[in-house]
RNA sequence: GGUGGAGUGGCCGAGAGGCGAGGCAACGGACUGCAAAUCCGUGUACACGGGUUCAAAUCCCGUCUCCACCUCCA
């Protein structure tokens, strides 16, 4: 079977077949860097970083271009209120959302350009889409210049609304456009705004409309033609109906697949800056491990919502402990092994990313994998351990990979000298038991636990490990 | 007004005509000095009302509820 996958635009799984054979081409839009980013722009990340990661062990070579919005409408008001200038401004939430990525063991795209990096590009596409008839500058001097929807009669094809039954904006301000469907694709400047924020243009000073940077930044990095082009699903009307009309207005192809995930819940409504319900990446990452938290938003399919709760936190964690103690028991009795992944979680994976399956088929090997532990049987602890690691792997979940390791060489040794301590305790706790002194061995164990550190005696003696449950908030 | 999505067992979360995905929790059992971990077992769920069919959670008609988008949003 080879990789199927959704398409907003026809609405439908469509088998992907790529522009360039071996290759993938993807561009998802990035962040508009106005705040810190929450568990709902973080998912993004991990959906994206999944394909990615999939795409890559089927043997394709994956180009990701994502973008970063760094100049915009909220962020010149929040900056102006918070006197910053707007740079210093969408610099500080740029690093904050890298951070983010880290957390939660993303890697970063292929590029990551920004918007005021690409002026001269989209003044070119302005100017192709002038020259073709499908925008204008404003005639009442603002310096603004509109795309002009009705000369576009494809516009509405990747939502499935017809122009003419949407609702008319009510209150917005038509300033100096032709139908009040049009968009900007530049913004003139205005007199409250620093002198910083624009740049000349032959019509007058300005900056980027939303829409059109990431049709030049697509266009530049990844051609007139690309494969898949991604976001949140709140981006397909208007921004990415937007983007659509203006590339294929100026005579590009775009992209083939329109690839969209749900958003993340809190009590039943999208997470979302202007309702202020967003939780933190930066601290949910700090009440839960941050493998798990990303375990919960990888799991459930990227094109259901998640509801955010403790709770949802609490289980994956607790899931993911089960599955990291197998392998810390299998790479115990079996060492390390190399990674496969089993045919059907390859089938699961290349049905629309369906990682809901390709999950049931994980926890199936570490089932598996527990019972043939238990008798004993090295060689298929060591297939179980191999096909484990490939899909945690695949997931971007495994615990050897290097973005999850914390801690330099003091921690290091501050790590012996806990391991030999424990170690001390548990050799007084098996004399005890020996002597058949239960409640003096109880009481050491007691003491342990009260400290976070679980105790299990195994056939091969005792072992130990720290509590993985998060912190009571 | 237009467009799209959702309602599944205690909870989370898949599936999309026929053999009860999976996880978490709970209970019973095996193992253990007792535990922990692990394994085995235990559930007759698909908003409601009709209809089609040998067979419907899945298709059709109707109803209700919720969410989102058409204005900045991952």
């Amino acid at each position: 079977m080879t990789f199927r996958l959704y398409d907003t635009a026809t609405r439908a799984v469509r088998d992907f077949v790529p522009v360039e054979p071996g290759k993938v081409s993807i561009y998802h839009c990035g962040l508009t860097v106005q705040s810190a980013p929450h568990l709902g722009h973080i998912r993004k990340e991990v959906v994206f970083d999944v394909l990615r990661r999939w795409l890559t062990r089927s043997g394709y070579d994956v180009t990701v271009i994502a973008n970063v919005t760094d100049i915009d409408d909220k962020i010149l008001a929040k900056s102006a209120e918070a006197g910053v200038p707007w740079f210093v401004h969408a610099y500080t939430f740029e690093r904050e959302l890298h951070d983010a990525y880290a957390a939660l063991g993303c890697e970063p795209p292929s590029y990551e350009p920004r918007a005021t990096g690409h002026i001269p590009e989209m003044l070119e596409l302005i100017k192709i889409l002038i020259e073709r008839g499908h925008a204008y500058p404003a005639p009442d001097g603002s310096g603004d210049v509109y795309f002009d929807v009705l000369s576009w009669p494809a516009y509405g094809v990747l939502s499935g609304q017809r122009v003419d039954e949407m609702e008319p904006a009510a209150d917005a301000d038509p300033r100096g456009k032709r139908d009040p469907r049009d968009f900007a694709l530049w913004k003139g400047h205005k007199p409250d705004e620093p002198l910083t924020a624009s740049w000349a243009t032959p019509w007058g000073r300005g900056r980027p409309g939303w829409h059109l940077e990431c049709s030049a930044m697509a266009g530049k990095y990844l051609g007139d033609e690309f494969d898949i082009h991604g976001g949140g699903i709140d981006l397909r009307v208007p921004h990415h109906e937007n983007e659509l009309a203006q590339s294929a207005a100026a005579g590009r192809a775009f992209a083939r697949y329109w690839m969209h995930n749900a958003w993340v819940t809190a009590a039943g409504e999208k997470m979302s800056k202007s309702l202020g319900n967003g939780a933190l990446v930066s601290e949910v990452t700090k009440r839960y491990p941050p493998r798990a938290v990303r375990f919960y938003l990888a799991a459930p399919h990227y094109r259901s919502a998640i509801e955010f709760s403790d709770d949802s936190l609490t289980e994956a964690t607790a899931a993911l402990s089960r599955i990291d103690s197998f392998v810390a028991r299998a790479v115990d009795a079996a060492g390390e092994t190399p990674d496969t992944v089993p045919v059907e979680f390859v089938d699961a994976m290349d049905d629309d990313l369906g990682t809901p399956s390709a999950v049931a088929v994980l926890y199936s090997a570490v089932r598996e994998g527990n019972v043939a532990l238990d008798a004993g049987d090295l060689d298929r602890v060591a297939v179980h351990l191999g096909a484990v690691r490939g899909m945690l792997d695949t997931l971007g979940l495994d615990d050897r990979d290097p973005g999850w390791q914390r801690g330099g060489s003091q921690e290091d040794q501050l790590g012996a000298v806990v391991d030999g301590l424990i170690a001390e305790l548990l050799k007084q706790r098996s004399d005890a038991r020996q002597r058949k002194d239960y409640s003096a061995a109880d009481a050491i164990r007691a003491s342990l636990a009260q400290l976070g550190v679980e105790i299990a005696d195994t056939p091969q003696g005792p072992k130990w490990s720290l509590r993985t449950e998060h912190q009571a908030s």
